[in-house]
RNA sequence: GGAGAAAUGGCAGAGUGGUCGAAUGCACUAGUCUUGAAAACUAGCGAGGGUCACACCUCCGGGGGUUCGAAUCCCUCUUUCUCCGCCA
């Protein structure tokens, strides 16, 4: 959400940002911001007055009724009478107007770096970095979905017949190479400094509006109705929000953190062969880092953390590229942000294992972050994060690129988590 | 799930209808002293809105009510603690 001082003070600049990404009426809803704003100011210092006049009047009446004047005290509280009915007018004007003005401020979205381009899809990222040789797989090589069933490490069935599609069940090595994967990528975070945390996995509706998944992406996540309680769509939402209400210390920073978590989406609307095998699960498993940064050095960390993840990539041998996403595919709450890719050989196709993205002050205004800055006053935080990295389409460009006709090699930075060097 | 108690500033903790945004202690910040540190002393020290700056307004777990006036009384929800039950 962005601040309304921000608004007031850029609207030009907001303009240009939204144009971007491509958003509809942007003029429109700004205008109306800018005036529901304005009037919202003026109702609060309406009843502001009122308050103050009537917080007088009562200091007053009770001089008077201590010193016995009943009489004059009675005159008095005809007047605060009246003064009570307007302020209950206002308070609801007041009221009305800031959730308005709140409804409005949900609908807009991040406004973009200056680095991110132009444009309408996926189409339009820019490719910023390539790295890795495709390997040359022998005849006959398979998509992972096929060599899941040949090696019997992953079983789709099953999982469809326990809860239904999405939900695949690892078997034998596919298990075990999973928790490798997410044991490697812990152990890399750590020593790169962020501390792991283990959140809850069930979130309540504060903690889905601080982050942003709601109001508008309710319908991705599945809810559970009797507690009013979301299952996490990643770890994210629980470890951004361990911020929620908080004032920070600028030497607090920067706060770096990591977590593994299963991560739940509904994923309305997908369809296709794009969502075949591993490409998109209702459940999969992530790993994820989150920084909390002062303002002047959220950039760098951006940075830090695409080198981050770089590094896991080049230590897996994995051929990789890096996006930069353009104004019509950057999320909602993003102001810049970086996918990576990984190419599925035997797919023929790039896929999306990690986004790792600034989001300014956008997530941290709605969460009330802010830290005491070198002047004493308080100012909102950046947040970023990035995932590090998501499981399923990494262990389906794994097993795509490492098979060879004997079985599947296991990169070797993994073969001390997993304790073998081939799924045969 | 049942019974009882509680929720106040970073922490501890006073405050039961007006002079309370709130005592006191600790922590923290600055200064004095010291070669430096500690101790001691002095001062400052919650957040949000609003304003050029003041003024002013709001906030004592959340929401609602009583009252001219609520941290204080009432209702309700949430959370925590103790006891009982169930249980990984």
């Amino acid at each position: 959400m962005l601040t309304l001082a921000f608004i007031r003070e850029n609207k030009d600049a907001i303009l240009k940002g939204l144009a971007i990404r491509n958003f509809a009426n942007a003029e429109s809803i700004i205008d109306e911001v800018i005036e529901k704003d304005a009037l919202r100011r003026t109702t609060q210092s309406e009843l502001d007055n009122k308050l103050s006049e009537s917080n007088k009047l009562s200091k007053e009446i009770g001089k008077l009724f201590q010193s016995g004047e009943v009489q004059k005290a009675n005159l008095i509280k005809e007047k605060t009478g009246q003064l009570k009915e307007q302020t209950k007018v206002l308070t609801e004007r007041l009221s009305n107007s800031e959730s308005e003005l709140n409804d409005l401020l949900y609908q807009i979205p991040n406004i973009p770096n200056p680095l991110v381009p132009k444009g309408n899809s996926e189409e339009d990222n820019e490719t910023i970095f390539e790295e890795g040789a495709i390997p040359k797989l022998h005849e006959g090589a398979l998509p992972h979905w096929e060599l899941a069933k040949k090696y019997d490490i992953i079983d789709f069935e099953l999982g469809n017949k326990i809860t239904g599609a999405g939900f695949p069940v690892y078997k034998g090595k596919g298990a075990k190479l999973q928790r490798a994967l997410i044991t490697y990528f812990l152990d890399k975070n750590s020593d790169a400094g962020y501390t792991e945390i283990q959140p809850p996995l069930l979130i309540n509706e504060a903690s889905g509006f601080g982050t942003g998944q709601l109001p508008d992406k309710e319908g991705q996540m599945y809810h559970v109705g009797i507690d009013n309680l979301y299952l996490i769509p990643t770890a994210e939402v629980p470890i951004t929000n361990i911020y929620r209400d908080v004032l920070l210390k600028e030497s607090d920073f920067p706060i770096c953190n990591t977590a593994y978590t299963p991560c739940f989406r509904r994923e309305a609307g997908s369809y296709g062969a794009h969502v075949r095998g591993l490409n998109r699960l209702h459940q999969f498993d992530k790993v994820e880092i989150v920084r909390i940064e002062h303002p002047d050095k959220s950039y760098e960390a951006l940075d830090g953390m695409v080198n981050h993840v770089k590094s896991i990539l080049q230590e897996l041998e994995l051929p990789y590229r890096i996006l930069r996403l353009c104004g019509g595919d950057l999320g909602f709450t993003s102001a810049l942000t970086y996918d990576f890719e990984v190419f599925s050989t035997a797919q023929d196709r790039w896929l999306e294992i990690s986004s790792v993205s600034n989001f300014e002050t956008f997530q941290a205004n709605r969460l009330k972050l802010r830290f005491k800055n070198s002047e004493g006053k308080s100012q909102l935080a950046h947040t970023l994060n990035g995932s590090s990295l998501a499981l399923p389409r990494v262990l389906a460009g794994l097993l795509e690129n490492y098979q060879t006709e004997n079985g599947i090699k296991i990169p070797k930075v993994l073969q001390k988590y997993t304790g073998f060097d081939i799924i045969e």
